[in-house]
DNA sequence: AGCGAGCCCTGCGCGC
DNA sequence: TGCGCGCAGGGCTCGC
């Protein structure tokens, strides 16, 4: 379940499981959702049996739990396919589920939670915290000025108090790419991916390969704004969900998907001027716009 | 150094 | 009904 508005959704969903509650039991049903940890799975569950979920933090589309020993996260990141959900056994996930953790706290709660990934490019993994270079909060869900070694070069997100506008617009303009690359680019701006970095662009009438070192610090001010925008409305909505693939921690699917304007919609007439949509192959992925309100107006990048 | 291509994977839905 | 193909929202690593 992939970016930062469905990614906060599912971390929202996993606040009440946290504080007191304990990791009693892990099952790890596929290697490969490990592959990122740093040792052999019987290190995972030695590590991870019996510590606390103190808190649930996510910068961008990166997950972690804060565990009661102070310097480990248990990292969480769910690739293109990834879900986290509730339930009362291992048995409740079907057979997409790779990982299952049995929580409880003390006297009676208790549930399972169930890692489900079908295509295995998500994992979880132990790490350690470490400082955050700017001495901020790692993320959000926690006051913590640390975060996993492993997402230290993932930029902040632009949901985030410390994430600075003006950075981000001097960095963006120094590139030599177009303005959806960038976007992408996680060590930029955080959170932002395939169906966010279109419906931003559409709402500012920029084409995906409008060269960023053309654009005025105004329009990339702007553009900002529109993923703000966007991400916000999609929260509100409980994010965006095609497909069973996409629900909450309950199994229940977001409505965002019945506000896009951009992702999905060729064919479609766009909203704000009525001209047929189009779908174009971009970086082994597609791009979506409107022909007339996002022309390529400059030179072309590749 | 920064950029783009290639690759990691499974399973759904469609057309034949 | 069955099969093959195209497609899917991310990110890491590697060459250039």
């Amino acid at each position: 379940m992939p970016e930062l508005p469905e990614v906060e959704v599912v971390r929202r969903g996993l606040e009440p499981f946290t504080g007191d509650w304990v990791v009693d039991v892990v099952g790890v049903s596929e290697l490969r959702s490990l592959k990122r940890h740093p040792g052999p799975v019987e290190d995972f569950v030695y590590r991870l049996e019996g510590r606390k979920l103190r808190r649930i933090v996510r910068r961008g589309k990166f997950l972690w739990w804060q565990l009661d020993d102070d310097h480990t996260a248990l990292v969480a990141h769910l690739g293109m396919s990834g879900q986290i959900l509730i339930g009362d056994t291992p048995d409740d996930f079907g057979k997409l589920c790779r990982i299952t953790l049995g929580l409880s706290r003390p006297p009676s709660g208790a549930v399972t939670l169930g890692f489900v990934d079908q295509r295995i490019f998500g994992y979880m993994a132990l790490d350690n915290l470490v400082p955050t270079v700017d001495g901020q909060p790692g993320g959000s869900g926690s006051d913590a000025p640390v975060i996993p070694s492993r997402a230290q070069h993932i930029s902040r997100d632009p949901l985030d108090p410390a994430f600075c506008d003006d950075d981000f617009i001097r960095r963006l303009r120094r590139k030599k790419t177009g303005i959806k690359s960038a976007l992408l680019d996680q060590t930029l701006v955080s959170g932002v991916g395939n169906i966010y970095a279109d419906e931003a662009l559409w709402r500012v009438g920029l084409h995906y390969n409008r060269e960023c070192s053309g654009l005025t610090p105004q329009k990339v001010r702007e553009l900002l704004g529109a993923i703000r925008d966007v991400f916000v409305q999609a929260l509100d909505d409980g994010g965006t969900s095609f497909d069973w693939q996409y629900v909450n921690v309950n199994g229940q699917s977001g409505y965002f998907s019945q506000s896009l304007n951009a992702y999905g919609q060729q064919g479609k007439p766009c909203a704000k001027c009525g001209t047929v949509m189009v779908k174009e192959a971009f970086q082994n992925r597609s791009s979506h716009r409107c022909p007339r309100c996002q022309r390529l107006s400059r030179k072309r990048v590749s």
